[in-house]
Parts: C-alpha cells; structure tokens; sequence
DNA sequence: ACCTTCCGGGTAATGGATTACCCAGCTTCT
DNA sequence: AGAAGCTGGGTAATCCATTACCCGGAAGGT
C-alpha cells in the first residue's frame, strides 16, 4: 500500500508538497501539482485515513443513529442527511440501535472514538448515553424524539397535534369508541400521540379510557396482538389510531383475520405514508411526516454546529399532514 | 479529551500496561487491571479510534454498501449483516450507494481509505471499482449480484429459476399473455429474472416478444410508468411479473387507476415478500428471498476472509420460494 | 545596489495507541 | 549456589499524513 513518501519520492517532492498539492490548502506551483498527481495516480495512492484523521483530531464523517433501519420514515431521514452531508464532502454512515439503549450507547461510543464531526439520532429514551458528546463537546442533533431535560440541537415534528388531528378526524367521521395502538411508554413520540389522541377526545368531550389504549414495541408483530386483545373485547373499538407504519401492518393483518374491512366497521388512521398506504383496500388514511426534509434540516444544523459549537441550540418542529383516504369513511 | 498517557500517570503505570490491561491481549497482573480500569473509568477514557487504527493497519469495522437504503429487501440483509458481525465485535457502517456507479466508487475509496477491514457490497454492475479492493488486498463479498469476471465471494439467490417457477405459475393459472417488467439492463438480478421469465415461456412453447418486456430503474416511478405503458397497447398483458417490492408499488399503481383489479383480469408476482404484501387486494402473490439470510452467509464469508485471504472463492446460491396468494389466481 | 518582503517548498515535530525489544526479579533445575 | 528460564512490565520505535517553522531566492522599494 503505498503511503505519502512513496508518492513524494515518485514525484521528485517532498511529503509536504504532496499534502499540500492533494489537498490544495495552499498554493503550490501548478507544474509540482500536475506531478504529485500524477505520481499519486500512478501509484494508485489512497490516504490513510486513520493517519489523516489523527492528525486533523476529526474525520469528515457523520454517524447516523437510527432506532429502525426497516422502518421507512427513518431510512427516508437517512436520505435527506446523505442529501446535505454529501454536498460539502462529507460521508454518512448509517448505525442502527435497533430501539435498543445498548446499542445506542455502543454506537456512541464508537463514533466518539473514531472521531467523527457530528451525530444524529434518534434517541431511544435514556439521556444519558448523550451526555458523553457533550463532554467531549462533539456535535450531535437529536431527531424524532428530544433528549429529556437536554438543551441539543433538535428537529422534530409536531406530533401531538398531528395525532389530535388524525383523531378528531375519525370523530368527525362519526366514530364512537376510538382505540389507540401507540409505542411503548417512555418513547417520546408514542407519548405524544397518545396525548394528542387524548387532547382530541377531551376537545370533544369523549371519556377517555384506558380499554381502547395499548402499547406496543413500534412493530407489526406487537401490533398485530394488541389489535387482536382489543377486538376481542366485549366492547371492541370502532376506529383506531395507529402509531406506524410498521403497527399498522400488525393491525390490518389482526383486521383481516377478525374478516373486518378498515373503513365502515373500523376506522383507521396511522401515521407515516409507507408507499403501500394508498394500495391496500380501502386505502389507509395516514399522517404523512415530513421525514425527508427532517433529515436535511438536521443535516444541516449539525454542519452549522460543527462549525460553531457555542450558538444557541435550536429547536425546529415540522408539522406533518393527515392524508384522507378510505380507511377512515363511514 | 483525555488520552492513554493520562490514564498511565493516573494508574501509575507506563502506556503498554494500559493498552496490554484494556484490550486484554497479554497476561497483566490483575491488581493493575482494576487500577488501570478505574483510571480509564474515571477518567472517562475513550480510546482514539485513528490512532489506534492507525497502528493496527486495520479498523474492527465492515462496510456494506447497498444498492438502495429504502428497499426492504437491502435492509433486512442489513440486519443480517449487522447480527453476525456484532457477535464477533465488528461494527457495521451502512453506505447507500442509490444503484449509482459513482457513490458506489466513492464509498468503496472510503472504505479503503479507512482501511476497513472489509467490505460487502451489492455491485451496481462495473467491475472496475472492486479491483481496487483487490489490489489492496482488502477482503469484500458481493451480495445479490455477481461481479462480471471477478473471481470473488459471492452470495446470490437462485433467481432466474425463481422467475422461471413465478412465471410457470402464472402459465399454470390459465394467463395467456404474460408481461415482464424488470431493472436496467446490466444489473444482473434484472437481467436474470428477465431470462427466467423467458426459459418458462420457452418450456412452455409460447412466444416471447419485447412487447410485453418493460426495464425500467428498480423504483415504483418507472415501473408505474411501464405498467401503464404495457396496459395502454392494444394487446395488453393479462399477467405480469414484476421483479421487486418498489416496482410493485408503481405496478397496483397503475392497475389502480386503470380500475383493474389484479387477479382475474391481470395476474400478478412480484419478486419480494414485503410486509405489506399480504395485505392488499386481493393479496399479492410474491417470491420471498431469503434476504437476512443472505447477509448472515454474506458476513460469515467476509469474516472467513478476513481471517484468511488465501482461501478459495466461495459462491454460495440460496433458493427462493414462491408464496401464491390470490394476485395469481384466475 | 542593497534591504525588506513575500512566497514556494523542505525539514521535522506532531497526533495517540500498539508492540518489539529489553530488563529485573523470581522460580526451578542441576 | 549458580545458571537458565520465565514472566510481568517499562522504554521507545512505529504507523502516516499534516503543518509549524524555517530557509533560499525572487520581487519590489529606496
């Protein structure tokens, strides 16, 4: 594998002129350039990036932490960081904690160690495994989800109210005993749409009851159960409101097995707009969240931090849009 | 940031009886041990991923770079991927390299760059850019596609016979003018289930024309585009195969706004059981690959080469498995 | 013509962990 | 008791790119 003096000694330089004339920091006859390069092409020359990265304290990378990697809305995220990361040369690479505070914290361990400029996440809950960035002073913005009681960088999306929303809707539509499948306690954004769902029935005066609520791992598997243990009830719901996309798998496959079609019999609303929500039959009223212009947004307030770590942190809240399709129609 | 020469003053020990105490390697009295360990802990140490890759000549990290994040057929090899590697504590990097030949060249200069330890790639279809992990010697496996002439670790599935037993099926069913609509041409899974799909109408004396044939890029825009393409000709299919989840979405799509319901009128396979097949109507007859499976070999392969890059090259071909459901059924 | 300034480019220090090599001290064998 | 062997642990070389610092020569000023 050759190295820098390898290319040096080619090019008739030294290893100075070869650093400067590939990275072109600072001005180097254009003649000296045109033979480093060629020397370093010839050689097939490929940095170290471990020795580069030690000597500059900071690698051009951005560790992206992410609690579903099967999950659409977070791999959509994925995109729009890759988008803005890749526009100013940086690279992304994609960790994924698996909703699981472990390996959360071992990721950040490891991004810390390798000495990348910034972390994005969505954090599983604990705020703990995050202070270790802030000691080290490494940038990071949280997405999705907050950091309880931490003052970061954020972007998330107003979910409470897109959860209020979705569920006044299936009011207005006339339904009477709306259930709620959401993720498991703890989670910032199952939280909040239990509440936003909450806020709804309490707008309308609706008795809330803790009967038509469950709580799940953010999966079909977990969701398909609590549908079923909730249909099978004596005073089964009549709509639902479903946390995601992944839930609302669960939940209509528990419909289809109970042989009720969503819509005039069970309202359903679930967030995300999984790219076979308007396929499936009738097709699913959704909360569409803006996952993709989260991801560049938080791109690009990290860049800005890693640029400036001492500005104020910003909070940036997207607000997401409840599409109606059949699902939800009496 | 505290580094190990700090960790040794505080332990009051030299730096090779730290990095001997914490990575375990060599006998250390067990009395150091904890010190050393208390210090570190204390300390918060974190130890400089560079420069200790730097000295390895090798970082505990794969790369896997993949053809589309948003594909759930990628994904779960993801998770396969990540599953056997973390057993042996190597951390997986996931790079997209959205079926374009540059990123996937970019990445791959990445990871040489970071001198990973190895590399797992489904190739968009150049060669060019794996011989340079062949030059350097750095071990890689490729997943779902073949590399055109490189003798290489492979991992694949049995696809073109999975299209052929897809499209015998469709034969079976009484479908008289059966459309293909595949990937680009050069992409060697697309190509292949394009050859499958042809073996079955040969074996069965039926014609094949280009007239019933569609590539278009692997996404649900281009196949959407192509279904309306072949379902606008005066002889229109009256069944289709379709080769992956995304394009199967643009598919009913289209089937949906020509108010066709797949089935009787049109039949319908798609390649790839995602979750959501199941669930649309009538339910979507697919050919499940054993995608988290192929990750598991893939990164099994790549540790085994990693040990010992002498070893001959395995290709390893898992069979796929054809789930008829009712899109298929006259 | 001489001095200052500037600029391109070389020399060598630097970053931090690992590990080859060496040494001290203890065990064990003759 | 002396030699040989072993073991735990310290010293310093090493990995390679970047960059602070320095120097020689050219350009510009008086």
């Amino acid at each position: 594998m050759p190295t820098i003096s390898d290319v040096a000694d080619r090019a008739g330089v030294s290893t100075a002129t070869v650093s400067r004339a590939l990275n072109g920091k600072s001005t180097v006859d254009p003649d000296l350039v045109a033979r480093v390069r060629k020397a370093a092409e010839e050689l097939g020359y490929q940095p170290n990036g471990p020795a580069r990265n030690l000597r500059r304290q900071e690698a051009a990378v951005i560790a992206l932490i992410i609690s579903d990697v099967e999950n659409p809305f977070f791999t959509a995220i994925a995109r729009g960081v890759e988008d803005v990361a890749h526009e100013v040369g940086y690279s992304v690479v994609l960790c994924n904690s698996d909703e699981n505070a472990d390996k959360e914290n071992r990721y950040i361990d490891i991004a810390i160690q390798e000495r990348v400029a910034g972390v994005i996440l969505s954090p599983t809950g604990t705020t703990t495994s995050v202070e270790k960035l802030t000691k080290r002073g490494t940038a990071f913005v949280a997405v999705d989800r907050p950091l309880p009681g931490q003052e970061s960088d954020v972007v998330l999306v107003d979910t409470r109210l897109a959860a209020r929303q979705a569920t006044a809707h299936l009011i207005d539509q006339g339904y009477q005993r709306i259930g709620c499948i959401t993720g498991p306690s703890g989670v910032r954004t199952a939280d909040d749409r239990l509440a936003g769902y909450r806020d709804a029935l309490k707008a309308a005066r609706r008795r809330s009851t803790t009967k038509l609520v469950r709580r799940t791992e953010y999966k079909a598997a977990g969701a398909h159960r609590a549908a079923q243990d909730l249909l099978d009830q004596p005073e089964p719901p009549d709509a639902l409101l479903v946390a995601n996309s992944a839930m609302a798998v669960g939940v209509l496959q528990a419909l289809q097995e109970h042989g009720i079609r969503p819509g005039k019999a069970v309202g359903l609303v679930a967030f995300d707009d999984a790219p076979w929500a308007a396929l499936v039959d009738p097709p699913l009223t959704v909360v569409a969240q803006p996952a993709y212009e989260i991801g560049t947004v938080a791109a690009r307030l990290l860049l800005a931090r890693i640029a400036d770590n001492t500005r104020p942190p910003t909070a940036t809240t997207l607000g997401a849009r409840l599409i109606k399709r059949g699902s939800s129609q009496r």
